[in-house]
This record gives structure tokens, C-alpha cells and sequence, in this order.
DNA sequence: CGTATGCATGTTAGT
DNA sequence: CTAACATGCATACGA
């Protein structure tokens, strides 16, 4: 007999000598081996990789770790631990498709770590064979067929197994449906025929469920569903296999698992994204001491109809049909709920023809919505409660979700609330998220349960029991528990407009990656820059826009020396190069033209580890200062002025505020995207003390010419305007001031032909087309602009410049720009670097319709 | 006139 | 391409 260290913590036998024996185990379909533990019960799977393939509609053929269909080849990518394995490391895997269900119904869930105090450690049943189905449906139709009693009797006689003296009974039977030597699986597989709880008159009846044992190879059988009926193969979906392997990497950190649901019928309908999402701590903290045994059914992501005033929670059909009673008329039935304060919700199930379909409605969800305090993008979860047939209603905030990422133990009696946390970069194209989830930030109330939860007091998980109209009328439908991929998870929070927001997390992420693009932006190379003077501080001017570099890192010794270090791409040491000298993007040792004797990757680092440290800790600090400078300056920037800002917000990406600020269009940047790099896009957020005033970084290089560029085309233009008015002073047609005002409402029109997405290689042609002295221009930009308007006799704007701050016509904005002082505290601010670029566009476009 | 209701329609994800 | 679903909208209803 072969043993295995049961790696139930809390198994209240030691937890070190309690085994599992493997005898009385039995395969799954997921290729692994599901066994039990002799002291608690639980069930682990064993898992079994690559070398297993469990069964699909054709025969055994799908690899139980990556999901592909192999043709007698093993996948080698997959992970395979043997059966054989010593030292229970088997038991210690997070499995990919071992990671696919928990046999709800069997309650015998047991993540390998309940104290969470080891990260490696989830053990799932797999997903429940369809032996194993076999059986229980089989036992369900006898106990049905015996008792007629409604609920979920699979699952009573289910839970039995937790109860020494009913495994070796059950196990014996499993032993008829699963031959243990037999890991692949046995002979036969299953399928189900499930007939949905059919009304008649009042009563209502019990879903008849048949077990139906059919040879491999062999497509199974449909089965009927009265009107309803469907075909439906439980075959392992390839998302399922695709959930387990990417919830494989959140499992280590988060025992929230998805749990598709076991029973045939709705197996393959039912989308992941309703796949409930319930720890198996909270199932069993529900359920309590009693007998009863929560059964997670579905759960639905509210959306802004679905928690809005209307009252009418969209149901998905599948799940509506399978686990709700069914009803043959629109006006369907009410449904009776209470929670577990004792307070009773009715709501009306019905549903609304549709297309030769249905649409199913909770009516009259509002007054729950709001007792519970939800909003669109929280999550309400369904499940029931067996034997008793209660439905369970719980519910989980979206709000702070990703602050409970980190948690990985769940303490015992304590809900593993870790909140089903939205993916990053995937966040972004699912929208998985957002705006919703942000409303629900701002506005997540307290939930009586969360009191239960108090180390995840970040999510609100609470839950209500239903009672279905009084009646017991589901159809002993059970889900089976899943990891469920993230990304699928949120897919559908909102409406379509709602995917264009991102969380405030994922909006944060991605500004830092906006600010380390910064950091990548260097000069081009070969390109020799011609050196300007704006007030007193010389800039480099290059020709050609700025290009993507290695990132690396600057550093001064005491001595003054100035270093460069980059990090190789091969080897990932750090090695020492000119102050001035552009990487490539990626960059190895073999390309380390500046060392004396051109280290390899084999060769020392440049650096001891000591200073090593010390250098990654000063760029952490460094970049940490950054992120926090880059935050209160975007706080400051959002209070300061809340109503203009927003554009520039949204351009940078930025929504660390509360509301959540949307990538889309604006109307001053109509063409901006995301992932646009065009000048206004790239620029660092602003605020004071982002960066120095010696900043040579690329993108204070690049606005310090444009704002020279500016200011040369200004002056020219100035200088043209002036003449003209000099010539229609002659005639006296208009005043000076007249004459200013007016060039300044020229360049208001031009603004409105912007275009901020032009391509970069545009102002290189506008330069060149330049009829002025490049030297002259210089030498003119280089001069304070109220020396140049005293110059060119516009005192009237030197006065009003330092007499009015609050005008807003354009006269502030060239005020500003004026005393634009890279000597001072800061670059510019993006959003006055913002309109020079408008103005420089739109002076560059007027001067080439201008006929003159 | 405000709200509730039922249906229609547009969008999206899944196949 | 289609089913599902979120939501818009017209109508009904009641205060």
C-alpha cells in the first residue's frame, strides 16, 4: 500500500501521519487520483500529467495539462509527476488540470494549506469524473426514487464521505464504476440524463437523473429536457483545461476557485465567468456545524442595469434554466429570500421573450441591491443550501479587491475573502473591469458577514439564504469547483462603454509603465545634437525624435565621476558603461564594445554584490520617489483645477483619482489612443519636482525643444505681425494692442486644427522649410520672452504678463510659458507642454495657409 | 409627470 | 454567425 502524507492541515489527526491510502483511491478524468485521507476525510488528487489523458467525447485523447488533443504523443511542455513519486511532492503540486474541480458534492475540497502558512500547497480534486458522477447521480436517482424527498440528496449521501464509516461504502462503490488500476480511466464513461424538474399542476417534480453508462468512443447520448431539452456532452472544454492552467498561477496566492458546474446539463453551457467563485473555507463556514452543505450554483458580476434603480437582475440563461425552477410562463414565479439576519426578499423570476429565446429577470432586486449596498461590478453569488434546498445568495464587493492579492492564508474559521483580483495588463482589454469596479471603491459600505472576515476585511462577502418560493424545486444540479481564469472573470463587467475604463490599479500600472517608457526614451544615436542656450542652460536639440534605449542606470561618485550601468539580457549582470552611451533595447555582455577586455557573460559582474545592492536599492528609492512625486502631483493637479484637467488626465493614462478617467477619446486629443506616442502622450505626468531642472531625460529634453521651437516661431510670427500692424498703424486702422490681441486669436483659431498625432518627421519638414536663420532663431530663443516682446515694442504685454494671472485668454498660457524657468523646480507641466504643442501645430499650420 | 414594464436593439463573446 | 445579454425606449400606469 502506497501512502501519502495528508497534507490537510487542518486534519485533526497528526498531520503528519495521517496518509492517504491510495488503495482506495480512484482515478479521474483529469488524469490524476483522487484519494482519501483516512483521518479527515478529505480528498486530494494525486496528479498524474501527460502521461494521462483523460477522456474527451472521442475516447482518452486530451491532455489533462494543457488541453490539447494528442495523438498518443505526450506533451512536452506538460509537467509530469508520477504516481509514483516519493515523498508525497505529488500531493504538494498545484496541478494544472488537477487544479480544474472540487467535488462539491462530495465536500471533500481541502486546499493543501488552510493556515496558509505554505505557499505551495492546493490540493483540488480534480474535476469530478464522470465515474464519480456516475455514481452519485446514480445515488441521487436512488435516493430520489426513495425518499422523493427534494434537494440535493447526491449531495447528502455525498457528504457522508467526510464520515469514516461511509467512505469505505462509498469507496467500495466507486471501486465498480472506477477500477483504481485502471488510471486512465476506466472502460466506460459517463454520461447523464438529467430531466429538469417538470410542474404539474402545483407539484412540482423532481428531476429524474439517470446515469447512463455507455462504452468508450461511443458520442453520448442526449437526453431530454422536456421543452428545454438539449444535447449536451461533458466533454473537458478546452477553457476549462486553459482555466486550470492560469488559475494555477493566482492559486498559489488565492484559494478562490471557480467551480463549474459538475452536472451535464449545464456543464458546458454555463461560462466560466458564472462559474460560482466560493473558497472552500467560506462553504464550510456557511454551512457551519450543521449537516447542511452549501452548494455554489452560479454568480453574476453585476452590471449597471442589473444594480441600477430599475430592479432587474439580468440572469444568465443557462444558469437560470438549470438551477432555477422552470417556468413555462413570463410571468414566472416568486422567489422567497431571506438572510442570515433573519431578513426575507422576494424577487420574481421570470423572463422576457427574446429572440425565439428568453431573457430571465430577478424583478425586484433593488431593495437587496441596495440593503446589501452593492453596485455594478460586485458580485452576487448564488448557491444553495442542501439538504434543505435553500438558495444562497451571497455577494462580494469588487471594492479593494486587489489589496487582498497578497494574501495566501486563510485562517481557520475565517473567510478566505480573497477577492478574485483583477489581471493587469489582461485587466486592460477585459476592461475586466472598470468603471464599476471603481464606483464600487468609492462607495463599498460594510456587509454584516465582512465582520467575519476580519483579515480580509477588504472584501465584503456575505451571504443570504434563499428559499426558493418555499418550494423545493431545483433539480439537484452540482457544480463542481474550478480555478477559473481571471481574465475570463471580469471579462464582462459593465457595458460595452464600461470597457473602456480601467481599474485604478490597472490605470496606476500602467502610468508607471507610461513613466518607465520615460525612462527608456533616449536620444538617437548617430544623431549629433546641436547645443542651444534657454535662459542660461544649454540644451541639446536633436534633428530626429527620440528612440527607445536600454534602460539603464546613472550614478555619480564622490569623485564626480558619472557611470551608466545597464543590466545584460543574457546573464542579468550589471555592467559598468560610459556615461553616454545608448543601448539598444536589448543588450548582452557580447555587445559591450567599452569594456577594456570585453566581458562575457561568463565573466564577473561589474559590481559587488554589496554595491550591486546598494545601486538597485538607490534606483528603487529613485524610482519610488518618482511614483510618489508623480502621485501627489497628479492629486494636487486634480484638485487644483477639476474641471480642465481631465483631458490631460485621461491622455496620460492617468486615473490614480477615484473616478475612474477613461483612456477614450478627448476632445483635445480626438485622435489619442492608447499605446499612442505621439509628444503629448509621452509626456511625464505633472507637477512640481518630477523632474530636475538639469533633467536631461528624454522627454524634458524633447519639450525644452519644442518649447524653443515655440518660441521661435513665435518670435517670427511676432515679428511679422508686427510689421504688418506697423504698416496698417499708417493708416490707422487699428491700434497696437489691437493688433496683438488679434495675432493671439490667430493662434486661437489655429489651435482648433490641431492635429497631436502628427508624425514626428512633420516638424523636421517644418523646420526645413524654415525661411528664417536657424542662428538667428537660436539666438532669439535663447532670450527671455519679455526681453523679446520689449524687443519687438509689445510692452503692453510685459505689463499685463506680470500684472494678469487670471486672464484666460491666450495671454496667461504665453505668460506662463515665458517664465517657463528650467532653472526652477520643474520641467513643464504636461498640460502646458500640452498647448505649446497645440500652438506650435497650429502656428506651424496657419503659417502654411497663411498666403503670405 | 414620474415610474414601471415589456420589448427591441445593439454589442459582444463564443463557436 | 449566433446566442446571450446589457440597455434603450416606447408605452402603460399611477400618483
Amino acid at each position: 500500500m502506497d501512502s501519502k502524507v495528508c497534507m490537510n492541515q487542518q486534519c485533526t489527526s497528526s498531520s503528519s501521519s495521517s496518509s492517504i491510502d491510495l488503495k482506495r483511491g480512484w482515478p479521474l478524468r483529469s488524469g490524476g487520483f483522487a484519494t482519501l485521507c483516512h483521518h479527515c476525510g478529505i480528498a486530494y488528487e494525486q496528479l498524474v500529467f501527460c502521461d494521462k489523458f483523460h477522456s474527451n467525447d472521442s475516447g482518452w485523447r486530451e491532455c489533462t495539462t494543457c488541453g490539447k488533443t494528442l495523438t498518443g504523443e505526450k506533451n512536452k511542455d506538460c509537467r509530469v509527476f508520477s504516481a509514483d513519486d516519493g515523498g508525497g511532492k505529488q500531493f504538494t503540486t498545484v496541478g494544472s488540470q488537477s487544479n480544474v474541480g472540487i467535488t462539491d458534492k462530495m465536500k471533500l475540497v481541502q486546499f493543501g494549506d488552510d493556515a496558509g502558512s505554505s505557499d505551495q500547497s492546493q490540493l483540488f480534486l480534480s474535476q469530478t469524473d464522470d465515474r464519480i458522477e456516475s455514481l452519485g447521480q446514480r445515488k441521487m436517482k436512488e435516493n430520489f426514487l426513495t425518499s422523493g424527498e427534494f434537494g440535493s440528496p447526491f449531495l447528502s449521501v455525498l457528504n457522508q464521505t467526510s464520515v469514516e464509516a461511509a467512505q469505505n461504502a462509498q469507496l467500495n462503490e466507486y471501486k465498480e464504476y472506477m477500477p483504481i488500476k485502471d488510471t486512465h480511466g476506466s472502460s466506460v464513461q459517463t454520461n447523464l440524463t438529467i430531466s429538469p424538474p417538470a410542474t404539474s399542476g402545483d407539484k412540482i417534480f423532481l428531476p429524474a437523473v439517470v446515469a447512463e453508462e455507455r462504452p468508450l468512443n461511443k458520442k453520448s447520448s442526449s437526453f431530454s429536457q422536456g421543452s428545454r431539452s438539449r444535447h449536451l456532452l461533458p466533454k473537458p472544454v478546452k477553457s476549462i483545461m486553459a482555466a486550470g492552467l492560469e488559475a494555477n498561477v493566482s492559486s498559489l496566492t488565492q484559494l478562490r476557485v471557480a467551480r463549474p458546474p459538475v452536472e451535464g446539463r449545464i456543464k458546458n453551457q454555463l461560462l466560466p465567468r458564472y462559474w460560482p467563485r466560493i473558497t472552500d473555507q467560506e462553504l464550510r463556514q456557511i454551512s457551519g456545524d450543521s449537516n447542511s452543505t452549501v452548494v455554489p450554483l452560479f454568480e453574476k458580476v453585476l452590471s449597471a442595469s442589473d444594480a441600477g434603480r430599475i430592479g432587474r437582475l439580468v440572469l444568465p440563461k443557462a444558469c437560470a434554466e438549470a438551477y432555477f425552477p422552470p417556468i413555462s410562463q413570463p410571468e414566472g414565479l416568486p422567489l422567497r429570500i431571506q438572510d442570515v439576519q433573519g431578513k426575507e426578499w422576494v424577487f420574481q423570476f421570470r423572463f422576457w421573450p427574446n429572440n425565439n429565446s428568453r431573457m430571465y429577470v430577478l424583478e425586484g432586486v433593488t431593495p437587496c441591491i441596495q440593503s446589501m449596498q452593492l453596485q455594478a461590478g460586485d458580485t452576487v453569488t448564488f448557491s444553495r443550501m442542501d439538504p434543505e434546498g435553500k438558495l444562497l445568495m451571497g455577494f462580494r464587493k469588487a471594492s479593494l479587491m486587489q489589496d487582498n492579492k497578497h494574501l495566501s492564508s486563510i485562517p481557520k474559521g475565517s473567510f478566505s475573502s480573497e477577492p478574485f483580483f483583477l489581471p493587469g495588463a489582461d485587466n486592460l482589454h477585459s476592461a475586466n473591469s472598470q468603471s464599476a469596479l471603481l464606483d464600487s471603491v468609492k462607495g463599498s459600505g460594510v456587509f454584516p458577514l465582512s465582520a467575519l472576515s476580519k483579515h480580509f476585511s477588504a472584501v465584503e462577502f456575505g451571504w443570504h439564504i434563499a428559499e426558493m418560493n418555499g418550494e423545493k424545486t431545483l433539480d439537484g444540479i452540482f457544480p463542481s469547483p474550478m480555478l477559473v481564469p481571471e481574465r475570463k472573470r471580469s471579462r464582462n463587467i459593465g457595458s460595452k462603454s464600461k470597457r473602456l475604463l480601467i481599474d485604478s490599479q490597472d490605470a496606476f500600472e500602467l502610468k508607471l509603465s507610461w513613466e518607465e517608457l520615460q525612462d527608456m526614451l533616449c536620444p538617437p544615436p548617430c544623431v549629433k545634437p546641436s547645443t542651444v542656450a534657454i535662459e542660461d542652460h544649454e540644451f541639446e536639440e536633436y534633428d530626429q525624435p527620440p528612440v527607445f534605449g536600454k534602460k539603464s542606470i546613472f550614478t555619480m561618485r564622490q569623485s564626480g565621476e558619472q557611470e551608466q550601468w545597464a543590466q545584460c539580457d543574457s546573464c542579468l549582470k550589471w555592467r559598468r558603461l560610459p556615461v553616454n552611451v545608448l543601448l539598444p533595447p536589448k543588450w548582452t555582455c557580447q555587445e559591450h564594445t567599452w569594456a577594456l577586455s570585453r566581458p562575457s557573460c561568463s565573466g564577473p559582474e561589474d559590481l559587488s554584490p554589496h554595491e550591486l545592492e546598494s545601486l538597485l536599492k538607490m534606483s528603487k528609492e529613485l524610482k519610488k520617489q518618482k511614483i510618489a512625486s508623480g502621485l501627489k502631483s497628479a492629486h494636487e493637479h486634480e484638485s487644483s483645477d477639476p474641471d480642465g484637467l481631465g483631458n490631460s488626465k485621461a491622455v496620460r493614462g492617468d486615473t490614480s483619482g477615484t473616478s475612474a478617467a477613461s483612456i477614450a477619446t478627448t476632445t483635445k486629443h480626438p485622435r489619442h489612443r492608447p499605446g499612442c506616442s505621439c509628444i503629448v502622450c509621452i509626456q511625464p505626468p505633472s507637477g512640481k519636482g518630477k523632474h530636475k531642472p538639469t533633467c536631461t531625460c528624454n522627454v524634458c529634453m524633447t519639450v525644452k525643444r519644442r518649447f524653443k521651437t515655440l518660441m521661435m516661431r513665435k518670435k517670427k510670427r511676432q515679428s511679422e505681425r508686427e510689421a504688418e500692424i506697423a504698416q496698417r498703424n499708417k493708416f490707422d486702422w487699428v491700434s497696437k494692442e489691437e493688433a496683438e490681441v488679434e495675432s493671439y486669436q490667430q493662434l486661437e483659431i489655429g489651435k482648433e486644427q490641431l492635429d497631436l498625432n502628427c508624425h514626428p518627421d512633420r516638424e523636421n519638414l517644418q523646420q526645413s522649410s524654415s525661411r528664417v536663420s536657424m542662428v538667428s532663431l537660436l539666438q532669439e530663443a535663447s532670450l527671455p520672452l519679455q526681453t523679446y516682446l520689449k524687443q519687438n515694442g509689445l510692452t503692453s504685454l510685459v505689463s499685463d504678463q506680470r500684472v494678469s494671472s487670471g486672464s484666460n485668454v491666450l495671454l496667461p498660457q504665453v505668460t506662463r510659458e515665458s517664465e517657463l524657468q528650467f532653472d526652477e523646480d520643474q520641467c513643464l507641466s504636461h498640460e502646458i507642454q500640452e498647448q505649446e504643442v497645440k500652438e506650435e501645430l497650429s502656428e506651424t499650420d496657419q503659417a502654411g495657409n497663411d498666403p503670405s
